[in-house]
DNA sequence: ACCTGAACACCGTTCAAGT
DNA sequence: ACCTGAACACCGTTCAAGT
């Protein structure tokens, strides 16, 4: 937490400092632009340092991303292991979902953003898929309790996300007003949207 | 379709050109990163003739977003008109709704993007309502004829909405990959989300 | 009324040179 | 091995001046 830019030319993790940097500009007002230079500035190191560290500003975005799909992953598992049965954990991890996203506007856009090129998607996948099976397993063990409508599980994963992530984008869109779809439109849509999953 | 240059230095319609201009780079590939001074070159025009036509880029970028809306409207529109019953239209509308996020990707994240302001983001609002509207019609319309679940039409319309909107995202960040989801996991996500809508 | 050209303050990126 | 400073080619935006 010494943030002093007293440091003694060669800085102990700069890596690390960047990194740590960028996240808090992201959740700053404004914060999706978002210049190296800057983070350079903040962590008190020369515009041409973060060089040393990551081959370009698209690359800092992309890993940033992944750390982001992380955080997700947890979020999601920690609200499945806090609650009870297979559809009360996957409400609550809906929920979770909707607080991360709606939490972190950035850094949840940059995770699904254009400026991640195709080449990092590729990870962005992968790492992704930590929460995408999250969702999965909920959805098998509770199609095998008899808790939620039988269908493939790979299409009503695919929808569930889709779902999820349909609701926080339009919510951070501010296109979910009170006066057009209610006062709160994402619950209504989220019990919408289970009353049709749930058996 | 005359593109030249030898412009007599009044542009007949320069702000339309704009317009045009940026609308047909936003569909080339890296068409998200688009820059004024570019436009203005393709235009035939100088860097500073853009800012006779609008205050700035944001501005510009801002209207981009509105005639997609407008665009997404009518192919919505045409869809349901095409169709049948409620039912087939809502899933012709979907597909309609799919083809065109996945045909101009640039466009419909600019749509959705943080680039448009907050202070844009009402007149957003107010043109995707267009489209929005389509949906909430054909919800009503299919509950009156017992074809679709009875439940409240501004939460099923905003899952309904958020159910597409996430999809196309999903699927232009290129994660619904084959090999975790299914071959096509778009069809499969919205075959499994209709299950639960549809009576 | 509409457009240009030069100018300003910024970027991202590179590279020789410093420690 | 890690960082700096100057440099380059670009932006977005402004503004006096041209037609």
């Amino acid at each position: 937490m010494t943030e002093t830019q007293k440091r003694p030319y060669h800085h102990g993790d700069l890596r690390q400092a960047i990194i740590e940097t960028a996240i808090a500009m992201l959740n700053e007002p404004g914060g999706w632009q978002f210049t190296l230079r800057e983070v350079a500035r903040r962590a008190g190191v020369s515009h041409a340092a973060p060089y040393k560290h990551f081959p370009d500003k698209a690359a800092l975005l992309a890993e940033i991303a992944l750390i982001g799909f992380d955080r997700l992953h947890v979020a999601l598992a920690s609200a499945r292991s806090g609650a009870g049965n297979a559809t009360e954990a996957l409400v609550a991890a809906s929920r979770a979902y909707l607080v991360f996203g709606l939490g972190n506007p950035a850094l949840y856009r940059l995770m699904f953003g254009a400026e991640i090129g195709n080449s990092a998607a590729v990870h962005r996948d992968k790492r992704a898929m930590g929460a995408f099976d999250v969702v999965m397993d909920l959805l098998a063990e509770g199609q095998a309790a008899g808790l939620i409508e039988k269908r493939g599980v790979a299409g009503q994963a695919a929808s569930v996300w889709a779902q999820m992530h349909g609701l926080t984008m339009l919510k951070l869109d501010g296109m979910l007003r009170p006066e057009r779809v209610g006062e709160d439109a994402v619950e209504a849509a989220l019990a919408s949207f289970y009353e049709g999953v749930f058996v």
